[in-house]
DNA sequence: TGTACATCAGTGAACGCGCGTTCACTGATGTAC
DNA sequence: TGTACATCAGTGAACGCGCGTTCACTGATGTAC
């Protein structure tokens, strides 16, 4: 693999170059194509143009430095959802616009795990054992997270009378499991072979069991 | 961690002690806990008993180890769907048989994941990349794989007339994608750190979305 | 405005670790005569 | 029935690798006087 040459030290403050940031991005960028076992303590510091250790000057350990990548991707999947959300189209029904909400954020979950395979990997890993805070991560444009725009989607259902408000207690598990695992199957299990096609039509009828589903 | 002292050697016979089946059940007890990252090529020898490069004569390489543990940690669990389709009492009308078979598969499916979190990962793990075969695994008893188990159990609905026919194509997606993103966020994600009663009343509605949603 | 000094981000070298995999070997077993 | 021999499962030793993490350091910068 060519590690050594993807990425120009660049470095033109010696002090305050933001090398947190940057080992950051270099998480990131492993990440995004292999997943949380590929953010490599040395090889972020490779790519940041810096020596092993200098990582120790902002990140306790190696997981410390995943726990910041996975935080970012999961506001990037806050932000793929809220791109479906904002293109939605308002000046219809309440009801056809709350169904078409969570519609979206549906949509904007399984097509991030489609684009961005390692990110939606690394933001679902779990660290070794169970641990802390387990739902509010950083979050993207309106400072909600993915579980919290599911949550809004829903709660707008309700508002439209398409929900009865008895059913709206726990609503994000049903949707969020159905969603989830589809994403999961397509990206990393059995259903990896199927084609995009196939993936769009068969995610939109995983949403309409969702639809159905919890009504 | 006492490795060294997990498994008496055993091996009373040099020749011919069936030293492919011994690293395979060890292999699987790495799976069980700790997942598929867990089942290293080096500590399944140990617990055999055996010194390391033993192991090449019976496993090309650690990969063909961790698939061969892949395939028994996927009849595990269609061993276990089986299980809890064999404990539903006949004798009532076809309807409602058909109804509580679906219901029997995402029970054992659930239970399966959370009885055996590291062998239910293990078993939806991914090679590398794709590969080929991406359903027909090792099965259990019926000689069904939990795919098969859950399109019988689909195929039951539609002759008892509770799912009309044209619904029936890709179901399985519907029912699986359902059940599976709930197993993966119970055992490994967000909603770990749900009680076990949360998780079976979550469970079984999320069963119920299914069943309402798929018809 | 100029000098002395404390800070602390990044350096350089090294560690122990466990891994997967290779090589040439050995010696118990099964088979052929 | 007894002996010679081929087989091949498991041995012993070693490899190179990359990892996370530690230690004592250095030298550019910002600050105080």
């Amino acid at each position: 693999m060519p590690s050594v040459k993807t990425r120009a030290p660049k470095r033109n403050t010696y002090r305050h170059g933001d090398l947190r940031q940057a080992l950051l991005a270099a998480g990131v960028e492993l990440a995004r194509n292999g997943g949380p076992d590929a953010v490599v303590l040395r090889e972020a510091t490779r790519r940041a143009g810096v020596v092993p250790n200098a990582a120790y000057r902002h990140y306790a350990s190696r997981d410390q430095l995943l726990q910041a990548v996975r935080s970012a991707a999961m506001a990037a999947l806050a932000v793929a959802i809220e791109a479906e959300l904002a293109g939605l189209r308002r000046g219809r029904k309440p009801a056809d616009f709350a169904r078409a909400s969570l519609r979206a954020v549906g949509t904007g979950y399984l097509r991030f795990a489609q684009a961005e395979p390692g990110l939606f990997r690394t933001a679902f890993s779990v660290p070794d054992a169970l641990q802390g805070a387990p739902v509010p991560e950083k979050s993207g444009n309106s400072g909600l997270n993915p579980f919290q725009l599911l949550g809004a989607a829903l709660d707008r259902l309700v508002d439209a009378g398409v929900l009865p408000p008895q059913r709206r207690l726990g609503a994000e598990y049903l949707a969020w499991s159905a969603v989830h695992g589809f994403a999961m199957l397509v990206i990393d299990g059995p259903l990896r072979s199927l084609s995009p096609a196939q993936i769009e039509v068969i995610g939109q009828r995983v949403l309409d069991m969702v639809e159905k589903g919890i009504e």
